[in-house]
DNA sequence: CGAACCAATCTTGTATACAAGACTGATCAG
DNA sequence: CTGATCAGTCTTGTATACAAGATTGGTTCG
């Protein structure tokens, strides 16, 4: 609750949104600490809650650690989006004009993020549609418990490299607002149940995760730098979250 | 993760579902850390990931209080279990023999409790029941989104003080059971939706919640000891949950 | 008699100290 | 040159001390 860990709470999930955080990177209590400029225990406190989120795990004298969901916590993180999300859209009995223009406008963004090529911020957008949708239907503890679903299919996405067609999840994502602003809900679950499953059907859950990954961008030449770098300042670069 | 604190949770959370801790009930860090033999640090802990997971929220430099959960929260905490429950079971394929045979003896467990008007028991078990069947589907993400959830929806019970017609949820338990021996996914989702729905409509949530039931239960005579009576040697009297 | 005020007590908030285990790198034996 | 061993260092685990706010009960004043 303290708002220091809190922050840390939400920088966080919205790295690991925006791909910035890999799956099994360590995240040091007293790194954090410095960076936030609180002491260990604020960041104690914040990893024990991002732990009973299953966003983290902690290794035993080891570290705090993004967790590195298994295929069968894969298979599992979709269909559990899958059931909730198609099960609200059909929940839906109207939506109002304006949160159908937010959703456009959304869209509409992604649309530009892939368009200018910009990976961070396309990932960042295609999870945030999700939870901005899961925020239109107005259930707060749904909008809550999806925003860590989406945050650990995030993970997996970047663990089973999938070939994760940005593009194609933004035509879907365009085509169950238009369904929406029709009123066709039933229309559109099946199409969020079918894109999802198209999203997990691009993954090679088969493939074992590679537990190099994140070290080979790191030494590929042109890549980003290492969120945890040395001297890094700022705690994720290129922090470009938008509002909830 | 350690081992106290995890039992710190789960005794929480098991007599939350037991009905045997109330919305409001002040848990004080000092006095769990007595009765469980830990330094504070483990309660806090404890304490933040139950608040993480909503089931509890601290009051600043007041303490830790059983959450109690608005009218607006209540109907979203009911809504949200009617979307992932009968969800689940529109999902469902196939029901291995074993697993309807669990739950025809869960309700039967439910039945004999009826008849021998145990409240406590009853109250547990009827809630349990829908955690088995999460269990059933075989999600562990929703199994513990669900656990969480139900625990909430104990709590707006109690604090909206429901009929709960005990006899009638466990007729519909039943009848749920059936449906799925018989391969009826459809009809048994219908009949969740229903079943929890009733429970809803059970409720007077336009009553401003009592601020005082927990006293009055106190004081009338006859009540079972109030769990954090001063001199209570165990955490939360007569635990009975059974398995995960 | 009642209301406001104040001190004593209790409870959480936060930092820090120290213990214990894990890791790293050097050293040494084969 | 390779592999094992071991000391030093680093990181988390845990407890405790103390600060700060909230509560409570008594006291005083009108």
């Amino acid at each position: 609750m303290t708002l220091a860990s809190d922050s840390i709470e939400d920088s966080v999930v919205t790295a690991i949104l925006a791909g910035r955080l890999r799956p099994g990177t360590r995240l040091g209590e007293s790194k954090l600490a410095e960076i936030y400029g609180v002491s260990r225990t604020r960041v104690r406190e914040a990893m024990m809650r991002l732990e009973a989120r299953g966003i983290v795990h902690v290794s035993a004298r080891r570290g705090w650690f993004i967790v590195e969901p298994s295929a069968t916590d894969a298979r599992a993180a979709f269909q559990a989006r899958r059931l909730i999300e198609a099960g609200m859209l059909r929940a839906l009995h109207h939506v109002p004009a304006d949160a159908v223009a937010h959703l456009r406008a959304h869209v509409e963004e992604e649309r530009r993020a892939l368009d200018a090529g910009q990976v961070g911020s396309r990932t960042c957008l295609l999870g945030d549609f999700h939870i901005h949708l899961a925020h239109t239907f107005g259930n707060p503890f749904l909008t809550d418990i999806l925003r860590d679903l989406t945050a650990r299919t995030t993970l997996v996405s970047m663990l089973y490299q999938s070939e994760q067609h940005a593009a194609e999840s933004s035509d879907d994502h365009d085509r169950i607002v238009a369904l929406l602003a029709d009123g066709d809900f039933a229309g559109a679950a099946a199409l969020m149940d079918e894109h999802i499953r198209r999203v997990e059907d691009g993954l090679d859950l088969a493939a074992t995760p590679d537990p190099l990954a994140g070290l080979r961008e790191i030494l590929s030449p042109g890549a980003p730098a290492f969120p945890f770098a040395a001297n890094s300042n700022t705690a994720f670069p290129n922090a470009g979250g938008e509002e909830t």
